[in-house]
DNA sequence: TGACTCATGTCAGCATCCTGACATACGGTG
DNA sequence: CACCGTATGTCAGGATGCTGACATGAGTCA
């Protein structure tokens, strides 16, 4: 390994990728276990949190394309995670709701996730979390603009 | 769409994503009108910094794998923006050196990424960044281990 | 010296995801 | 009403990246 960075460790940005990438890592670790993916998770967790959300919207919360998160909700749905009603209600929106199976595996996951997490915010402070709440918003805002 | 987060927005592991996620996004459109793809900025970019890493660690700094990173190599050495030795010197590792044309593309593509960061840190005071990569640094830290 | 471990470069095969495109449905505005 | 812009679900097609595996080179330790 060579010497390690001068500009590198002081760039934002590489530490905003290198922290993502690490939860990341760290998240299809204690998933495969469980058999499950971090988008099949993200998917999971959205629905508990926001019932009915359609194909589209639970593409974008879990940050993949509409086309990759209907394959994912026609097996969901095929084992019997999520239920679709047949038609759309209005529009072409399928709002998608979890099952009582899809419950009780999410909870497993979650509490997976959410020791990693715990992990991740070991040495932080309270303050220090809510910080970093600040300031990550403040970017993601300044970026989309 | 349907009401906002509730517990969403307030999940650090979350914010986290959405941000790296903007900032590539950001990265990608500013990038695309040079040619040039993240991975691609992100590999002379190394290069700048740390002039003659192997294939492997540039995989590891641009967090792609080691054959992913090889077949972009192949493709900026045959286009001559770096050079790599016919021979090892030693071991295995082949040291990769930008050559002057790949330090003017870079340059370019530096400059546009440049001006996402700065957009992106807008509204943080001095203060805050260094807060940032502090607790950043921490996460990090705390997920490796 | 020999056995073991680890890292590297490279090959083949495959899974994943995205780009592009289409028909449809809603909401506004003339 | 008719039109236009936007959003949705869905269908190929293709590019991209990864997993798995192998041989090689270097370092370690008995």
């Amino acid at each position: 390994m060579s010497q390690d960075g001068v500009d590198l460790e002081r760039s934002l940005g590489y530490l905003l990728k290198e922290a993502s990438s690490a939860l990341r890592a760290a998240m299809e670790e204690v998933l495969r276990p469980l058999g499950m993916t971090v988008t099949h998770y993200s998917c999971l967790e959205l629905l508990a949190q926001r019932p009915g959300l359609s194909n589209s919207e639970l593409a974008r919360g879990a940050f993949v394309t509409r086309q990759s998160m209907n394959v994912l909700l026609q097996a969901l749905e095929r084992d019997g995670y999520v239920t679709r009603p047949a038609a759309p209600p209005a529009g072409k929106a399928l709002p998608t709701r979890l099952t009582p199976r899809g419950r009780r595996s999410l909870e497993k996951a979650s509490a997976a996730v959410r020791s990693v997490e715990v992990r991740m915010l070991a040495g932080l402070s309270g303050d220090d979390q809510s910080e970093a709440v600040r300031i990550l918003r403040s970017m993601i805002q300044s970026l989309r603009a």
